[in-house]
DNA sequence: ATTATCTATAGATCTATAGATAATGC
DNA sequence: ATTATCTATAGATCTATAGATAATGC
């Protein structure tokens, strides 16, 4: 009965934690009761809540390693010279770590108003993010890749590039929805990168304009409909 | 007892539109039951639901009021030159709409879930909204005042739009929570306007980037913190 | 001894309906 | 007669705890 993990034997908490990231990624975190968690890995109410004081501090958890997760893809290199493949990559991280926690954007709104410890920790989370954001434009500008521009104009451009990234999964769901098909999968999830490259491609140097309109194409969506 | 509304006495499904959809704003539909909306009507919950099925029904029917109001704000005008001062006021309007309907944002896809009426016609509702924004931007090329495009580009430019719009209020909500003072205002709100200019400006003619600089700056928002 | 787990349940909602009563429109 | 409203309530959850029991670690 017990769920392993790398050759150790997971504590129950930590069952409990995965247990419910998955019901919260699948069914949406309004529709996951704290009995839910519990009858789906044959436990008792009650020793869930030995384990947790409620399903609030079971999310504020989640919410530390997706946390942990995203600064770790955001830790840049040296003082090497960031190159527009970097940048794919970058995305290419995030986008991975918004696939694995997809549920808490979904609800991020609701989760917060309950509970003060997550939205002090978000809060930093972003502009945490945003200032990564700021700081690969920055020595994309640097290595040449990118125009110069104003500090002023960066911040913006970060903050459109955040807003595309975080709510692209919620526009896949409501454009999508309808569908005979409306299950939205990791790779349909990292089109929305394509929205990145053609927010930044006013920005490119001459130069490297061929090479991202080539990486742009490799992301092109699936057309709708 | 009975609310009057523009010199005519309010039908009680009205009624119940209208302080649903102010009880839905106030505090999120999640946090919203149909008891409290019959009490906050000083009405039996057996009243409310001779008039509606369910939350689900009320919520369609302020859906289609929304959709009606931005459809309406939408509409262009004959074949004249479009000006950036159009463009803006476009925005004005739909920020307009946002924000009396604000709370539809936020549990969008949990609401989309429950209605496949909502479903379907949300999903037409965006691709609209889309195609309006596309059309609004290519009138802006034909009037010169945005520079030749492809049709590609201004598809994803419409959509990067369209993500900073409906998104905006979210991205304020959550960067601002935990501050003192966490209320926002429909002025608030308007300054996504600053964002959609800064997703434009690379591709405004020369002979206007002076004044959409100059209207940018009209929206620039208070700075964070 | 301490930690983990289960059983059982109180208390708080919420949804939705049945059935009675009041108000309204010809 | 028809429409609108209220009272009362069944049935379904869900949260969170108390108290008993089992398992584990020295």
């Amino acid at each position: 009965m017990s769920v392993r993990f790398k050759w150790v034997v997971m504590k129950t908490k930590d069952k409990i934690i995965l247990a419910s990231l998955d019901l919260f990624n699948e069914k949406g975190e309004r529709n996951v009761t704290t009995n839910h968690i519990a009858a789906h890995l044959n436990m008792s109410p009650g020793n869930l809540y030995y384990h947790f004081r409620n399903k609030t501090d079971i999310i504020y958890e989640i919410f530390l390693q997706y946390e942990m997760l995203v600064d770790h893809y955001l830790r840049l290199p040296s003082n090497s010279d960031l190159t527009i493949e970097h940048m794919v990559f970058y995305l290419e991280s995030v986008f991975d770590g918004l696939w694995s926690y997809r549920f808490f954007h979904r609800d991020l709104e609701y989760l917060l108003d309950c509970d003060q410890r997550l939205r002090r920790d978000y809060r930093e989370f972003t502009m945490r993010c945003m200032q990564s954001i700021v700081t690969i434009l920055k020595r994309l500008q640097k290595s040449g890749v990118i125009v110069p521009m104003e500090d002023d104009f960066v911040s913006a451009m970060a903050l459109n590039v955040w807003l595309a990234i975080t709510n692209w999964m919620a526009f896949l769901k409501t454009a999508h929805a309808g569908e005979e098909n409306n299950v939205i999968t990791k790779d349909m999830l990292k089109s929305g990168i394509y929205q990145v490259i053609i927010l930044e491609l006013p920005y490119i140097a001459e130069g490297h304009k061929d090479k991202v309109l080539t990486l742009k194409e490799k992301y092109r969506p699936q057309p709708f409909v």
